[in-house]
DNA sequence: GGGGCTTAGTTGCGTGTACAAGTACTATAC
DNA sequence: GTATAGTACTTGTACACGCAACTAAGCCCC
């Protein structure tokens, strides 16, 4: 009888936490050192980057980051602080807000992100082969999709409605 | 000219961290509600109950899990006060610490195994077939051993030095 | 058009974490 | 053998996060 201490499935798992979590201790390092920006940060402003008009209602943004609504709230304070972000009113829904990337934000992030890729090389792409990123990409995503369905964009630009 | 905001790594890595932080929050709910361990302190206490004679150095443990060695210290602090584990001296070095899981500790830990099994196959190995899974964790202890090489065993039972 | 119900976002509060400084011990050098 | 450097862990402090409770606005339906 095997113990189940030693089951495989446990081992797969502690790996994939244990990738993402180094991954993003290093990242981190790097990003904050290089471009004084800390990863959260750096996550808020590209994902922001890369929508339309350079902005995201709240709650898509909370949806697609590692972040509740509410630590959402305090991360947008705190980049709206340095000015690197802004909100505005939603016209059609006076409850909701855009964050809006501020020139300043959008100058930020466009400076971090070769940096980035770069870190990205030395610490994950670059141990895998083109093949093995494509295999791995497809094996994440499925996991991603079934884990947590709302965070659609990581990069797969999806269609946004308009604003 | 390829925009670098659109760079496929980023678009990888994305997905890497999505599906730890979507799965470790999974994860966790779950064996909140139905064992009353965080992620955290089942974490800590599997690791021990896999280490011989139940009991790992306090630099060990931290260097295997998320945490600091400041992080560890409070924790071990709140899973000694419930009574799951407990410090013992190392007698070869009067400044170590062993963390050592008690009778009660890993009693809830061969408790809530099983109850986490079942978890991790629906939110994870469930969605992946056989050679999937095994894929998948190739290229993931490639990965983690880049990014965090002192965190070897998660799995991996490796050879303890007999303390 | 005024009750109920839902949704978007913000705030009060407790908890957990990291960083940096501190303590106690070990190892090295001379 | 005693000064110096390094290691193993712990504490002081500050901050970021999540949960739950709250406000404000939209939605529905009679």
């Amino acid at each position: 009888m095997p113990d189940p201490l030693d089951d495989d499935r446990l081992t797969l798992a502690g790996l994939l936490i244990e990738s993402s979590v180094g991954l993003r201790s290093q990242l981190g390092r790097r990003l904050e050192d290089e471009c004084g920006l800390s990863l959260q940060w750096f996550d808020l402003l590209i994902r922001l980057a890369r929508s339309p008009h350079h902005r995201l209602r709240m709650a898509e943004l909370a949806a697609q980051t590692v972040l509740t609504p509410s630590g959402l709230t305090r991360a947008v304070d705190r980049l709206e602080e340095v000015g690197l972000i802004e909100r505005t009113a939603c016209p059609s829904d006076r409850r909701g807000a855009f964050a809006v990337l501020t020139d300043e934000g959008l100058r930020q992030v466009r400076t971090a992100v070769p940096a980035h890729l770069i870190h990205l090389e030395e610490h994950l792409t670059g141990v895998l082969s083109e093949s093995e990123r494509s295999q791995l990409k497809e094996l994440l995503r499925k996991i991603r999709d079934h884990v947590n369905p709302d965070a659609r964009p990581s990069g797969e630009l999806r269609q946004f409605p308009q604003p």
